[in-house]
DNA sequence: ACTAGCGGGACCTCCCGTTCAT
DNA sequence: ATGAACGGGAGGTCCCGCTAGT
């Protein structure tokens, strides 16, 4: 067992070069508006190579190698925590020191978060009144961020099986599940 | 007052062919397997009718009349209820008589979260084991789903405001905003 | 024989306020990116009503009710004028006091014409070292464009005629009618 | 020095395959009339592959290779010249011994050259008259085009500039221009 | 009658799978 | 085996003719 032939460490290197031309013209043009072409051509390979390393586009916004970090993480983290606080306490840590690469990586994928935003306003503009708050105040906007998150997984579920139970039962042990997350059981 | 006219009637009539069509075929064959050729072609229109309708075909999923009434319901729930607890009553009052039409539109939606499916796992993994569930459980789900949902606005907006405060700081606020709201503050 | 009726009035006004507002988005956004709908709905009518007036879009460029002041300009110039002579004179008169309007139709026409340019720089360049001046000078563009009008329309008669005669003869008597013109025989 | 190696080979062949059939549809059936499906069907391409090589329907006529030609045989003529002889000397050089595809590409450009035609006779029906000939005279033609063709750039230039000098002497200086081109000052 | 709305079709871009030359 | 070129097909925009409601 030698170490990593010159093949691998130049497949490594270019797998490395389209992901940070990609994310840099994602965080530049927008995802939408960045091509596989321009991808492609910004690190110097032809399309089809692109597609060899990254089986779609989005794929190069979420195949994430610090991902297993963040796991053992959350899983070491001290016993007695909620988790809810496994979770900030591991993504805390990663993110204390983020190079700027994976800064980029982070706005890309916040970025396609925005396809997302649209349906958020039915929650945050009623929420915003009963917390006293501005209804763009970034604490109202993470509160139904969390419960619509909360919520897809749960209706998607239902759907999935094909209302065997009803969807306010589903959607009562999503929110529940949520609470308890949050509280620590 | 008088009657809206036959000209607005069959407006809303194709309108609402477009929809009914367009989230049927999504359920039945999936979001991208359906094309907006297929569409018009259940709907009995032509292709450019239906962009006349809905600017992209994102738009038939994300264009609901429904949402003033969760406002409402949100609004006009008990004073005492938590935030938490006030989307739930507002969720489960609407769904407790969801029509075929809502559940449609619904399962498109929560289809099209499909998408964002993937990342969850690093967190579903780790928070299951915590849990003493199965990865697969409904309520990691739905805990996960939570977070996540919290955690992107956060980062969106961090990464908009470009790094004037740390990252760490907003997501720490994130977390702490999802704890409040549902325990109640 | 009375006054022109009320919906003759109003007629007038439509297509006025048509042209009006084109070619206001014409200047504006440059004559491809503005859309019929566009006008249409700046000019307050429907896009239907818009094909009424002009057949074309193009139409609203061309359509010019003050071309007959030109023909009659050159027709009445005094009898001693070369073409070319009695062409400047008929222009340079009506364009003394253009209104803000006319200016608007010259600046659309115009603009049209960059479609046509990319072809001058094959003269442009080389006849601008035989002039000893700058290949972007004026009086570089004008003469080559004047070659160039004056080369068209004999090619376009030759191809039509199909080589009745060789394309040579077509081109060498354009260019001396083009001399012939302008000196004044 | 190697030979071009296959994939050039079929590359231009392709290129030329494409703008062969082009030019002859559009002769065939006029530009507007020839869709790009046409073209690729002809060609036996895709019409992706259309767009692979030309940008637009339109470059394939405004694509010419030739043109270094003209550019040269105007550079090397003699110097004695005036520069309107120059162009004669160099176009009637080049046309001389035209081959088959280049009479499609001509007539090709100068098809696209009747959606200028229209405003033409506000010059030719005058014009014919103080020259003593018939209105459709190709000499009344040439002549008027070339004016059109030398009062256009003045027109845009004037345009761009936004009135910064009056339009009548950007006009004066145009048509001065063609005389002097013409002329040989 | 006048006009709002729909149909049809062209253009052009993009993604991604596949084929074929090197 | 690597990667350049191509194919196929969907999305989305626009123009303009035609149908049919007011």
């Amino acid at each position: 067992m030698t170490t990593p032939g010159l093949r691998e460490r130049k497949k490594a290197r270019t797998r490395w070069a389209i992901q940070e031309h990609a994310l840099r013209l994602f965080a530049e043009q927008g995802y939408e508006q960045t091509t596989v072409d321009q991808i492609a051509a910004a690190a110097d390979i032809s399309p089809s190579t692109f597609f060899r390393y990254f089986k779609t586009k989005e794929d190069v916004v979420f195949a994430d190698e610090y991902d297993p970090l963040i796991v053992a993480l959350i899983t070491s983290a001290p016993a007695g925590l909620s988790p809810l606080e496994a979770i900030r306490h591991a993504v805390v840590s990663q993110l204390g020191d983020v190079t700027d690469e994976d800064q980029a990586t982070i706005l890309a994928r916040a970025r396609m978060y925005e396809n997302f935003n649209g349906q958020t306003e039915v929650f945050t503009a009623p929420i915003a009144i009963r917390m006293g708050r501005e209804p763009d105040d970034p604490m109202v906007h993470a509160f139904c961020g969390g419960v619509i998150g909360a919520l897809l997984p749960a209706i998607y579920g239902w759907a999935e099986h094909d209302g065997e139970e009803k969807l306010s039962v589903a959607i009562t042990r999503a929110l529940d599940a949520l609470a308890e997350g949050v509280r620590g059981a």
